[in-house]
DNA sequence: TACTCTTTTGGTCAAAATGACAATAAGCTT
DNA sequence: AAGCTTATTGTCATTTTGACCAAAAGAGTA
C-alpha cells in the first residue's frame, strides 16, 4: 500500500517519537511570557533523559488523535511545569524542512501573558526542570526555539501596543504605575507617568476597585481592574485600542 | 511496532488521501483576497470528481515532505488555479478534532491580498473551476472554509488599520482615491477625502510617480507607489502605521 | 504633632492631529 | 467658452499629545 511508504517515511527519525495515540509530524510548542519585578521572563525547561541534561528549550510536545490544538498545548505546559489556567493564543505554525533533526514535524506555537506569582512552577520528579528566564538572558534553545521565540517577542511588542493584553501580565488588580512599567519593559522605553495616565483612563477600560494599594512607605494608589465587558462593548461599535 | 499503529490511524480515513510523498494529518489552505471595482473578494476552487461537483472551497492540499509550508502553499494555488507571484503570509493553523469527516487533518491557513486584473485565473483542463467571489455572496464552502474565511476577514479589518497591507490589493501605481477605496470597501465605511489625503500623505509612504492617472472624463489624478523602503526605515525607527 | 520623604494625582500650556467643510484648480465634454 | 466632474488646497474649531509643574496623601521619624 502506498500509503504505509509515505507513513514510514513521515516516522523515519532516530530522535524523540510521538508516542502511541498521538498524531506525527505535528507537535505544539508554548512560549509563556511573565513579568516579574518589571522584567519581562518566558518559561523554559529542560528535560533529563537517562540522566543526561538537554538543551533548554519551550515546554512542548505531542498532540493527541482526539485532543484540540490549543487543549494539547494546555495539557503539555501542565505536564511540564505545573502551570494552569492560562489563556493560550495561537502565534504561528513553525514547519521548515529541516527544523528537527529527525523526520518532518511541524509545530504549532501558543503563546500566553501570565503574572509569574500567579504561575508557580511545580517542581515533581517526572517534571523536567523549570524556571523563568529573563528575557535578556535566553541561552541557546533546542531546535528552532530561539527562532520561535523571537518572532513571538516581536509579535508581542507590536501586539501589545494595539490590543489590550497586556493586562494578562498583572494580577487582576492593579495600579497605574504597575501597568506603565509592563509597557515600558516589553516596549523597553520609558513614558511620562500623567500621560500615561490620562490616555489609559481616557479609554474606559479601566474599572476602579475604590481600594488602595497596602504595604507601600509613601501615598497609596488606587487599584484598577481591566473591564472586558467594557472591551467588547466599544469594540463593538468599532473602537480600536491604541497605544 | 507501536508506531505502525499510529500511522495507521493517521491515515484511516474514507475521504481524500495525501498522495505519496505528502505529510499526513497537515495540509495548506488559500485565503486570497482580492479587489474588484472597489469591492472586495475572495478566490475560491471547486473540484470535480468523477463528473461530480464538489461544494466551492478555498484552495488547498497536501505538503511534500520535503517542502516548506509556504512553498507548497504557493505551489497549491498555482496549481489550482494558475495564480502566480503573490506574496502568502501565514494566517493561522485550524485543527479541530473533527474539523473533516475522514483522519484528523489540521491546516496551515496562509492569505494574500492581491489586485485580481495582475491574476488572471487560467483554466485548465486538469485543474477545478476557480472564481473570484464577492464577499457578501460567498456560499456554503466545503469542510471548515467558511470559518477560516471569517476569521480571515475580521484579521483583515484589524490589520490593514495598522499595518500597511493595503497597498498589495492595488496596482503598482494608484491614486489617492483607489487607495481610499480600498479601505472603505474593506472597513465598510466611508471616509472624507480631503482628511484621507492628509493623513496617508502625511505617513510619507506614498512616493509620487509624478505621473497622472489615464482614461478618465475628468481631471486626472496624481499617480504613486507605495515606498517600502521608507516604510521599513521608519518602522527601525520605532514608526508604527496606523489608520 | 510637625516635618520629611516619596509617590499619586490633578493641572497648565503650547504644539500637533483630527474632523467638518469651503474653495479653487484642472481637465474632459459639449 | 460653458458646464461638469473630480483633484487638490486651504480654513477653522475641536481634540489629542507631549512636556512639565504643583498640590495632595500617606508613612515614617524626630
Amino acid at each position: 500500500m502506498a500509503e504505509l511508504d509515505n507513513l514510514k517515511k513521515a516516522s523515519a527519525h532516530a530522535g524523540p517519537l510521538p508516542p502511541k495515540g498521538s498524531i506525527p509530524n505535528i507537535s505544539v510548542d508554548n512560549l509563556i511570557f511573565g513579568l516579574e519585578n518589571g522584567s519581562l521572563k518566558v518559561l523554559l525547561i529542560r528535560h533529563n533523559i537517562d540522566g543526561k541534561r538537554k538543551p533548554w528549550a519551550l515546554p512542548g510536545g505531542w498532540i493527541h488523535f482526539d485532543e484540540d490544538l490549543r487543549d494539547a498545548a494546555k495539557r503539555i505546559l501542565h505536564l511540564h511545569t505545573g502551570v494552569e489556567g492560562v489563556y493560550l493564543e495561537q502565534l504561528k505554525t513553525f514547519g521548515k524542512v529541516d527544523r528537527l533533526p529527525f523526520g518532518r514535524v511541524a509545530t504549532v506555537a501558543y503563546y500566553a501573558l501570565v503574572s509569574t506569582e500567579k504561575c508557580p512552577l511545580i517542581a515533581n520528579d517526572d517534571r523536567p526542570d523549570a524556571m523563568w528566564c529573563d528575557i535578556h538572558d535566553v541561552p541557546n534553545l533546542a531546535y528552532d526555539h530561539n527562532e520561535i521565540l523571537d518572532f513571538g517577542l516581536k509579535f508581542l511588542r507590536h501586539k501589545i501596543r494595539h490590543e489590550p493584553i497586556g493586562f494578562n501580565l498583572l494580577p487582576e488588580k492593579f495600579t497605574l504605575l504597575e501597568l506603565q512599567d509592563l509597557y515600558e519593559a516589553i516596549l523597553d522605553c520609558t513614558l511620562d507617568k500623567p500621560n500615561f495616565r490620562r490616555k489609559m483612563l481616557k479609554m474606559k477600560l479601566l474599572e476602579s476597585c475604590n481600594e488602595k494599594q497596602t504595604g507601600v512607605a509613601h501615598r497609596a494608589a488606587n487599584l484598577y481592574r481591566f473591564d472586558a465587558e467594557a472591551f467588547e462593548k466599544l469594540s463593538s461599535q468599532g473602537f480600536s485600542f491604541e497605544f
